[in-house]
This record gives C-alpha cells, sequence and structure tokens, in this order.
DNA sequence: ACGCTATATCGATATCTGTCAATATTCACT
DNA sequence: AGTGAATATTGACAGATATCGATATAGCGT
C-alpha cells in the first residue's frame, strides 16, 4: 500500500505476482479485490465495453445513458466508480464530459488473473 | 444465456469477446460481472491462491480456516462461491473435501478482461 | 443577466453480501 | 450403536451497494 493508493485515480492491481502463483497478503487481496469489484456490475462493464469501442476511443455521459439503460445520477455514479478504480480518465469539454479506457489498467487486472 | 448456466458448475465468462473490443451485450455483462463478483472478495482470492499453492495443488477447509482468519463456516460459504462460478472443483475424501483450481476459468476471465 | 443543457452530488430506499453462532450432516473408528 | 471430527447449512444481523428523484453546479448561447 503505496502512498499513491489514498489518491481518487487507483494503480488497479498493480499489486502482485499471479494469483495461482503464490499466497496473496491480505493487504494484496484487498488491492485486488477492489479493482476487481469496480469491474464486477453489468452496469459498468457495458459502460467500458461501450467507451472502449466508441468514435476516437472516447464518449460522454450522454451517450452513455440510454445504450444501457439507467438513469443519468445512476450512470455518472458508475463513472465516478470505474474512474476512482483508475479503468477510466474524464476530461471535461465544455459542458460535456468524455471519458476514456486505460488500458494499462484492465491489462494489469488480466495479468493477475491470468493463471500460469 | 445457455441452458448450462442454470447448473451450480457454470462457465465464467464464456461469454465474449474482449471487454474492449465490442459493446457487451446486455446478458454478456450480466454473465462476466457475476464471474467476477466471485473474485471480488479479499478471503476468496485468498483462498483461490492459497488453493493454487498447495501441495498436490489441492487444499481441504482445515487448512484454509486459519490463513484467512475466518471461521468455518465463513470459508465454507467463500469455497461454495467460488466453486458455484467454477473456479474451484470439490472433491470429497472421507471427511475431507478438497478444493482445487480450474486455470482454464482465470484464463478465460483474463482474456475477457484483456484489452487489445 | 437569463435560461437551457450536461453533469455531478445528495438523500432515501430496497436489496445484496460477509460474517458468525448454532445446528445439521456425513463419515471414520471403535 | 455411539462418539468424535470435518464440513455444510441455517438464521440473524450489520454494513455495503445500486438505483432513483430532487437538487446543485457549471458552461454556453442569446
Amino acid at each position: 500500500m503505496t502512498s499513491l493508493d489514498i489518491l481518487p485515480q487507483a494503480d488497479p492491481a498493480a499489486c502482485c505476482a499471479p494469483l495461482a502463483q503464490a499466497p496473496l497478503s491480505r493487504t494484496d487481496a484487498e488491492e485486488l479485490a477492489s479493482a476487481l469489484k469496480a469491474l464486477a456490475d453489468p452496469a459498468r462493464l457495458q459502460l467500458l465495453s461501450i467507451v472502449a469501442a466508441s468514435e476516437d476511443g472516447e464518449a460522454c455521459v450522454c451517450d452513455l445513458t440510454e445504450p444501457v439503460g439507467l438513469a443519468q445520477p445512476t450512470v455518472s455514479h458508475h463513472l465516478k466508480v470505474l474512474t476512482d478504480a483508475g479503468f477510466l480518465t474524464r476530461s471535461k469539454r465544455g459542458t460535456w464530459a468524455y471519458y476514456r479506457l486505460v488500458p494499462s489498467a484492465l491489462e494489469r487486472v488480466a495479468q493477475v488473473v491470468r493463471p500460469s
């Protein structure tokens, strides 16, 4: 747990060797679990995949509300969870907020989960 | 959602192309989310990693209670969640229940999460 | 300045989840 | 049969979470 982990933009699962390789410490397990918790929601997974597949790799909230079928505050909430967990970045231009995927964050989680 | 998904031993995230490649359908997102939910708990991650790193690749409940520092019913509960999600298999020998990792289940999740 | 639009925050609520103590089940051994 | 041990199930409870309506904030155009 470095001082960086206090920041809203976490470094998801920068914690440890692959799961199946050696027993996780409680601390590492908690860190990885919180990254996975951010992913473990259908709406958030849809949001991630829609953002990733969008034109120019970014999407604003207005583009996301309809496809996931949730109210705007709920979508904003999910985007905040994903951003805080480091899977998305937010950049505001005018009235709009554009979200982009952080591929390395997903990559890191995949590395830790992958066996071998 | 195939008929197989009704069974206790699910096929975690056999659902779909990598997250970042194309928008997930609601159904695929729900399926992947439930696999991730099973992983997204510190105790369960520790259990997985301990089982994976055990002698002969298997461990019984009695080996697991102490390292994770939780009561036996709680550990049994977590092992059931992981088993139902397809990440562990259970084989009972005598009074003991031995759990093994299912590497392909983790592998599949890693594939779907990985970008590119 | 005013209204409109996009997004975020707040407050409330219903549901889900992790945990444990108590109990049930299953098996081995005498 | 009866006892003890390992594991699973049940019931209860506290804390987390997903959701929404209402409201606040902030920026643009007139």
